[in-house]
DNA sequence: AGCTATTAATAAAA
DNA sequence: TTTTTATTAATAGCT
């Protein structure tokens, strides 16, 4: 049905094979569609082209769902169940290992420890010695942090107090000596000034930002 | 194409319908497998007539579920049931519970510990303790078990020695006086006697059947 | 089921 | 891709 006669073989010509593909994909579609108004079938189709895209056809009447249903009772073929026990595998697996785990960390805690041998024991035992000596490490740690953090805050806290003492000083040598508003602002720009000659460790900012986090 | 053009409406003669979509049906399924011949397509084609009996074409190169699963890919839609959406759920919970066991199961060993805050080491820090004293109480009572054991064998040791010194002493004083074979009968009989009266506790006997296996 | 006149699909070309 | 068109393929109405 063409200008010539063709074999039934994989047309090897790409492009005529795209061509032939596309009219011929189209060709069944019609025929799904007119077969299911001429004579009140039920069709599913789906063909996907070399290139990897999907063209589908389902009756008007119906889903996808309901014929691949009617398949699968029909066929005797399950489609799913596969996938089904697939998943079912993995699932049992993971619940295994999960249980492990668990018999392991209730053990590590100290619980259901009798059906335990000397041996086990002795490696739990030593598990929990290291992890305990870690932990132990890593809260002095914190606690060093957190003393020279206080540390700092202290030598802050006295050169602030220094710093107010000699405000106030000033402040009090200014107004017995009645120093008026010009003078008061020439004050403070030399207060500012003192402040940005103090050594920069020692001005007000947190040296360990995130330690709050960590208590 | 046939001795008269047809509307494509249903067709309301029964006897005709059913002739047309016999032949209908196959020139569809023919198409199918042409195209997968011809285009290297994958088909998947499922009819069913008005007597529900089913027809079904699928490329060769490939399955139903290979190609309902692109048709599932492709279009979005889900054809499985909630039961596949509900395992995958499943696993998906199951892993996460997994990891952080995993990542407890770490902690409580000392490794990646840097994450956690003082609080949070504190609590580890007890469970720790706690698990290492069950632990140590667990493996003094298996000691004191041993010990308890050695006693008592020790103890049996020494009536078996005394059960065989009193033997030997027998049999010596029986050889002396030359007795005969009835006489013997008679001695092993109150040897027999001699082990029915012994306090229960020191018979020969496994006093802590399992405990080879607790070592 | 076959047959065949007729329509429908489509291969090749543009 | 789509259109054109010569040709083949499918099939409607009959047996």
């Amino acid at each position: 049905m063409g200008r010539g006669k063709i074999e039934i073989k994989r047309i090897e010509n790409s492009n005529n094979r795209q061509v032939t593909y596309s009219k011929r994909r189209n060709g069944i579609i019609k025929k799904a569609r007119e077969i299911t108004v001429l004579c009140d079938a039920k069709v599913s189709l789906i063909i996907f082209g070399t290139s990897g895209k999907m063209h589908e056809y389902c009756s008007p009447s119906t889903t996808m769902s309901d014929i691949l249903d009617g398949y699968q009772k029909a066929s005797g073929r399950r489609l799913w169940d596969a996938k089904h026990e697939n998943l079912s595998n993995e699932i049992d697996r993971i619940k295994k290992e999960n249980d492990s785990m668990q018999v392991k960390l209730r053990h590590l805690k100290g619980e259901d420890i009798n059906s335990l041998n000397h041996k086990e024991l002795m490696v739990m035992e030593e598990a929990l010695e290291n992890g305990l000596s870690s932990i132990s490490a890593k809260q002095s740690e914190i606690l060093r942090m957190v003393r020279k953090n206080d540390q700092i805050l202290e030598e802050e806290h006295k050169q602030l107090q220094y710093a107010l003492h000699q405000k106030e000083m000033a402040a009090m040598g200014g107004n017995m000596r009645g120093i008026h508003e010009e003078a008061m602002y020439h004050q403070r720009e030399r207060e500012d000034y003192e402040y940005q000659q103090m050594p920069f460790a020692l001005r007000v900012q947190p040296m360990q930002p995130n330690l709050h986090e960590r208590m």
